[in-house]
DNA sequence: GGATCTTCTTGAACAACGTTCAATTTTTCG
DNA sequence: CGAAAAATTGAACGTTGTTCAAGAAGATCC
């Protein structure tokens, strides 16, 4: 049993590998498996042995980008202690990262947010754990600012924030649809998150 | 040269019909050409007599659905004339019926923004500026909220809005990524647009 | 109106894709 | 070692979007 699950499991990560280069080099729709199965020295049978489906395949590579975008934005967080009177900067330190994340690795990043799954995919346990551990590092700063506020409020305009900042930039990278243009997507973001933090220090009328 | 262009005309609009109902009714991943013929009772070579592409149909379809979301935000602006002093219900009732639109039309929706055509695609003209046309909707309140602002930056904020609205509804409706449940959307629509609105009130420190 | 040229329409054929599967090879384990 | 189990193979299958030679229809001129 040692043997073969060992073999399987190295071809598994050689498979995930080759395809996440060949996604980042020219995008997820022109993945195909035989390019893979040559690329990594198999057969197009033996992809199917270890993968059910070219789409799990798929989103095990985007399990590593989001792994990457996590590991982008914790760096950031741990920049950010010293910054803990100024939560707002950490917030577009934050945006900023992200930004510059699928502006180095569109290719991927369009295959974890565009590439559509079947319907009734069931999304793997790891991804979307990995999902929230993402809006957790929006939660540390907004806290500071949303002081009085339950967690439960927390966490969902964490999650408003991040999505926000994701429309922003997927409407401008996109050019299907013609949003802010590339240039000035650091300069709104950036107006967008103050005016925000602002308004939150501003007491409803 | 007057029947010829006539049917190619009637083909045309006959096709973009069949194509919209059948997106709505199964998503833009399932159309096929076949299918299409027979619906419109023509054969499969008539199609690329009209159109270049199965995308160039696909756009068609799409151009009627941003003319559709225009005018759904069209009539929430024209109700909008007697809250002129509440610019923000304006905003927040635009965010609300985008997305009501969304949830009415998700294959539709999906179609405009998911489906991804070839990087060298030429985006026809129309679509633009039936895109900036939407933006111009969200101006008009904004403006009341920055009467200082100049043209220019106006229209990059009203974009950044949409966008960050759009993506709220995407990361919600779209289930591989987990963002705000759909029943937190509205609430936290209105809670970003207030705070920001509040937040452009407040001067910057 | 008919002959001729052009243009459109057709649906079988093509190429490319994801996926499957019977045959073959390799591994496992008593 | 030898039999059972599992994995590997690559040819083959079923579906795609798209093309194209052949036939049908329209336009044009006398």
């Amino acid at each position: 049993m040692s043997k073969t699950t060992e073999r399987r499991a190295k071809l598994a990560a050689t498979l995930v590998d080759a395809a996440r280069a060949r996604i980042a080099a020219s995008g997820v729709h022109h993945l195909r498996a035989r390019d893979l199965a040559q690329d990594v020295g198999c057969s197009v049978g033996a992809i199917y042995n270890v993968f059910d489906d070219l789409d799990a395949l798929i989103l095990q590579v985007s399990l590593g980008t989001l792994r990457d975008i996590d590991k982008t934005m914790a760096a950031v967080g741990a920049q950010a202690v010293q910054n803990e009177d100024k939560p707002v900067e950490t917030m577009i330190a934050l945006a900023n990262a992200y930004f510059q994340f699928v502006q180095e690795n569109t290719n991927l990043w369009r295959a974890l947010f565009d590439h559509d799954i079947p319907e009734d995919y069931v999304l793997p346990e790891p991804v979307r754990a990995e999902q929230n551990a993402l809006f957790r590092h929006i939660e540390k700063p907004l806290s500071l600012c949303m002081r009085s506020a339950p967690e439960e409020q927390l966490s969902a305009v964490a999650k408003s924030l991040f999505s926000a900042v994701h429309g922003l930039i997927t409407l401008s990278v996109e050019q299907r649809i013609a949003g802010v243009s590339v240039k000035e997507v650091k300069p709104q973001m950036d107006f967008l998150l103050r005016t925000f933090v602002a308004g939150l220090g501003a007491e409803k009328e």
